[in-house]
DNA sequence: ATTGTCTAAATCGTCAACAATTTTGTAGAA
DNA sequence: TTCTACAAAATTGTTGACGATTTAGACAAT
């Protein structure tokens, strides 16, 4: 039974490091978008919420400035990251670079085993879709690709892919359409016939197809003209004053 | 005592933060070998050698262990890292599975600039080589291969690269054969070769075998049988005590 | 001789206070 | 009004100290 352990597993099993809990905390509350891109991040603030010391908060904003969640800027602080639309589109483009050469080697090395615990997935995705859990969906979404890293058997790729990953979902959480079309369980259904087929070239080239679509649904229009655009966001007129 | 060496150009101008000098310092010191793999480092006596705090010197190492130079143990400290030999392994394998794409891009987007600008590289190469500095081929030789991904045009893929050279040169640091035989050089010439053909497997096709030559250069065998090997560590009979 | 236990030293983890910097708020002059 | 200068508040950066944990050494017991 290839069943995925839980890596990182602390001494005694019972207490759960806080610095973890924080760093996923926050990371939930910025893919929830509870933490809005931008957002400034004060120290004193979150070591009072969280009820820890503010040495710890820093640390926990260096792992996350190092994923790329939050910027930090000396002297100024943590801020939310708010990642631009060459940003977007360079970081699928590497994910494509990336996982072009994972679904090769997944549908090379497939064998009944993974393809059951593909499957199994899969269902969980459709699962979540059926019962309309949103998040869940995107959640699993973004599994099913760490799920094929892991296959690769790679470690190295395996941890920069879910660091990528978390990157996607800001950008997604950033960037979606309002009315979000979730067909990637769809697409994720014509990557697992690729994978089988055992072709790496069309293994890769779903892979990429897939990749694209993501990218494509996103509204990567350019809506920043340099500074916040009150007018939307209050859905106003830029220069009516009302009082 | 090893004297923090003080670039005058930084005192000058803009202050550099003495973090990245740190991070820097650091990082020479465990490529040049001066600091051993598995050597424990303690943060005070850090923090006195480069007079600073070590609240500093611990932001340090949360970097480098994040860049998988050091390993960092709850209540136990910092340790220089070990890369195992399976790592070395993940680590050029992951590579490949990068640097393929990369030279199928790079392929596909040649200029006559850019291949100046390789075959300028190649010159720097060939001269550091041929004045047999030793150390100046190695950086040399990592750069290459951050030039060919920085021509992608893709930082994402740009900064995990560079993290995961310096992690090469760690392993080849510690792998590397005892005469070392640096044909890299030549190699790279016929990665230019391949890149310069245009066509992307062709240059996929050799830089794959480019990385496997670096791994097979190296020397990864198993030297541990269960328990710790005394007698070969310490090159001497089990049972002779010498001294 | 090896193992186990205890004490002391070394080292890490945490915290709260202080200094430096940036941001905000206010008042005055063009 | 609009801009500038200055003062006050908020926030980050840094330091040193204290407690907790681990390591090393001494010593007794098997």
């Amino acid at each position: 039974m290839a069943k995925a352990e839980e890596t990182g597993s602390y001494k005694g099993s019972g207490k759960l490091r806080p610095e973890e809990m924080i760093y996923q905390e926050m990371l939930g509350a910025i893919l929830d978008r509870r933490l809005e891109p931008g957002m400034k991040l004060i120290e004193e603030d979150l070591a009072k919420t969280f009820s820890v010391s503010r040495a710890r908060i820093r640390a926990t904003f260096l792992q996350l400035a190092h994923d790329k969640l939050i910027n930090l800027v000396p002297n100024r602080g943590a801020f939310v990251a708010e990642p631009t639309i060459d940003e977007a589109i360079e970081v699928f483009s590497a994910r494509r670079m990336i996982e072009d050469g994972v679904a090769r080697k997944v549908a090379t090395t497939m064998t009944d085993a993974r393809a059951a615990q593909i499957k199994h997935h899969l269902d969980r995705e459709h699962a979540a879709h059926h019962d309309g859990d949103h998040r869940a969906a995107i959640i699993l979404s973004g599994e099913f690709h760490l799920l094929l890293a892991r296959l690769t058997g790679n470690l190295v790729i395996e941890e920069f892919l879910e660091r990528l990953i978390l990157r996607s979902s800001l950008i997604i959480a950033m960037y979606e359409s309002p009315q979000p079309v979730d067909c990637s369980h769809t697409e994720h259904d014509r990557l697992l016939s690729a994978l089988l087929s055992g072709d790496p070239d069309i293994a890769a080239a779903e892979m990429s197809r897939h990749l694209d679509a993501i990218r494509d649904r996103l509204q990567l229009q350019r809506p920043k003209p340099g500074k916040t655009d009150f007018a939307s966001i209050f859905g106003r007129a830029p220069k009516s004053e009302a009082s």
